[in-house]
DNA sequence: CTGTTATATTGATAGACGTCAATGAAAGCA
DNA sequence: TGCTTTCATTGACGTCTATCAATATAACAG
């Protein structure tokens, strides 16, 4: 098979197959949509270069709660989490489990982890 | 720098550094915007598993104008390229270095790719 | 030129999305 | 108790998106 995607060890791109399992499409989608908009990439971005950062970082020129919406929608697409809570200031992280599973399903090898923690 | 966004060698991840500039973070978003969709994923899926595909192939359950729709989404976005016309067939095929960008983005080692054609 | 087939484009419509102001919830401080 | 701060939720509004029917375009067959 040719670089491309590999979706998750599907036995994909056989000649008459179905040629994707529709819930695996469908949640594949439900993983790049939750990256389609400048607002979500920037913070998966600021989250890829630190451990875990505090909402309050997070003004990229829109509103809070607008902020708070773009948090909930990678946070129910599983891409990111809450790290902790210290007073009123919440951490976010990445998950980065669910970043390589996206990278893997475009053909990446996924990066051989150094080291979470 | 960990797992996660690299976004195209970009000095991210500074401290206090803008965190992404703004026109790669659309630039990127709208790639991920592209995939987005189940039909799309699939589309790419099939794609991914030839050298290129016949548009008659691409019979997902939908009416043969949003099937056009979502091949000239994906064509305009980069990710996919008309392979040949061979009377009135039209054979697509993807272009794997995009594809390897996003994967790239992601944090994935872009593939070894073993020759493209 | 007429007819047929395969894609693409247009137009219309219902639903989803991004955004903000207003409000709520939870934690800390006096 | 009351006030402040940080984040989340709600409600509203304009825009974008996915979808299909209808139509156009392009290539071939006769």
């Amino acid at each position: 098979m040719k670089a491309g995607l590999k979706v998750l060890n599907q036995p994909c791109c056989a000649p008459g197959a179905p040629p994707l399992p529709r819930d695996d499409a469908e949640r594949l989608a439900a993983h790049f949509k939750a990256l389609a908009d400048p607002a979500r990439v920037a913070i998966v971005n600021r989250l890829a270069g630190a451990d875990d950062v505090c909402v309050c970082e997070f003004r990229l020129g829109l509103s809070q709660p607008t902020v708070s919406h773009h948090l909930r929608i990678l946070r129910e697409a599983g891409l990111i989490e809450v790290a902790r809570k210290r007073g009123t200031w919440v951490h976010y992280r990445l998950v980065p489990e669910a970043v390589e599973q996206l990278a893997f399903a475009l053909g990446g090898q996924s990066n051989p982890a150094p080291g979470r923690g």
